[in-house]
DNA sequence: TTATTGCATATTGCATGCAATATCAAAAAT
DNA sequence: ATTTTTGATATTGCATGCAATATGCAATAA
């Protein structure tokens, strides 16, 4: 007989200081090239250096962070080489994730993916919008059933997810946004696999295409 | 003038046994599930605990090691099914690179892939002859010119080749591997992407077929 | 015998100390 | 005016200290 459920072991502290210094980053709150000193970063979260540390060596792995030795670290920027080169791998796998899916996507997935598609006409801010955009994908890729082929898409995203929301603040999303996500929805729904897997390349070639025009 | 070239700045510690771990790992001295303290592992290479748990954290990042919280860290196993997703992904990265890299490819480096081969005739101990094998592919794919693609695919085949090195050992490297290697150059130097791209895709695909046998 | 409890020991996660080095601005030199 | 030097200050990389927790084994109970 099991009374209890299983009892969540407390976050260590370099744990919740890698999440919220990657949101931070994530959310543009903290720069391209912004130095991180680890004793200043530290006093804000009520910790010592070393958890700062860890933090961000872990965020350096992500690829979100430049470390210089002994002269600190600071937020990654982004050359329009490596957009290029990020944003074809994207491609390879989120189509091929979206393709693996397709095969065994339920309609309580297509669903889900309208219901967030729905929610996204209710919000506002940006950072909600670029939140549930990914989040859209996600359920979309998620049936495939790759958990490391999910976790590198999501990596891969995260590195460049900030220029597009910096792009959006000036330009503003477009409003046919969740329209053009409606049809690839419709045509997963209708069967259609490689229509959807040709309009989500495009998506991300074209959206890519525009950030790197800001880049240089 | 310039009479002296440049210094390169010192490694720090925690890199340096990073590296150290890292190979260690690669090469089987550490195996699965091998308990790593921190202390036990300073004192060896004469730091203290600090750097060590650095280069766990980067360790952990890369896929080798696995943290239990206040439990300290082990060496990462894999199951039937993470290898699968790797040669998945790994055969979608690498033929992408090979299909990049073939239109630019010089006779240079199929020269430098052939000498990899003669150098492997030359060898006996199963850790130089992997590390010959992987240097090979990774001379046919580089001049793909994608660093980050690159990365990932070294990453991936990190997680990956200590499984075929401990088959290796048991079963013996088939003699025909450096034959079938040299076929791929052949089939570059002819100009026959398609064939190169699929022996690559086949062969990595039968080498995690055996392994995968091996883990149930 | 086998399972449970209690306790001594080992190990981690974080704080802090310290020497080496980087940074920055004012003073000196060109 | 511009560059170089100098030194005061800030920051890092690593060592060490310490409280909290995990582990392993002997003692006890079933």
């Amino acid at each position: 007989m099991t009374r209890f459920g299983p009892v969540s072991e407390p976050q260590p502290m370099h744990l919740q200081v890698t999440e919220a210094l990657r949101t931070a980053i994530l959310r543009g709150n903290l720069r391209v090239g912004e130095r991180l000193p680890l004793e200043e970063i530290g006093k804000e979260f009520g910790v010592s250096r070393m958890p700062v540390r860890e933090a961000l060596i872990r965020l350096e792995k992500e690829g979100l962070i430049v470390f210089h030795n002994r002269r600190g670290a600071e937020v990654a920027g982004i050359t329009a080489e490596q957009m290029r080169d990020i944003t074809d791998l994207r491609c390879l796998l989120e189509v091929d994730a979206l393709r693996r899916a397709a095969r065994r996507i339920a309609p309580a997935d297509l669903a889900a993916a309208r219901a967030i598609l729905r929610e996204a006409r209710t919000v506002s801010g940006i950072d909600d919008l670029a939140d549930l955009h990914w989040r859209f994908h996600h359920a979309l890729y998620a049936p495939c059933h790759r958990p490391l082929q999910m976790e590198l898409i999501d990596s891969l995203h995260l590195n460049v997810d900030r220029f597009f929301r910096a792009e959006w603040r000036q330009v503003g999303l477009r409003k046919n946004w969740i329209e053009d996500h409606e049809q690839i929805v419709a045509a997963l729904e209708a069967g259609d696999t490689e229509t959807a897997v040709r309009t989500i390349d495009d998506h991300i070639q074209a959206a890519s295409e525009r950030v790197i025009a800001t880049l240089g």
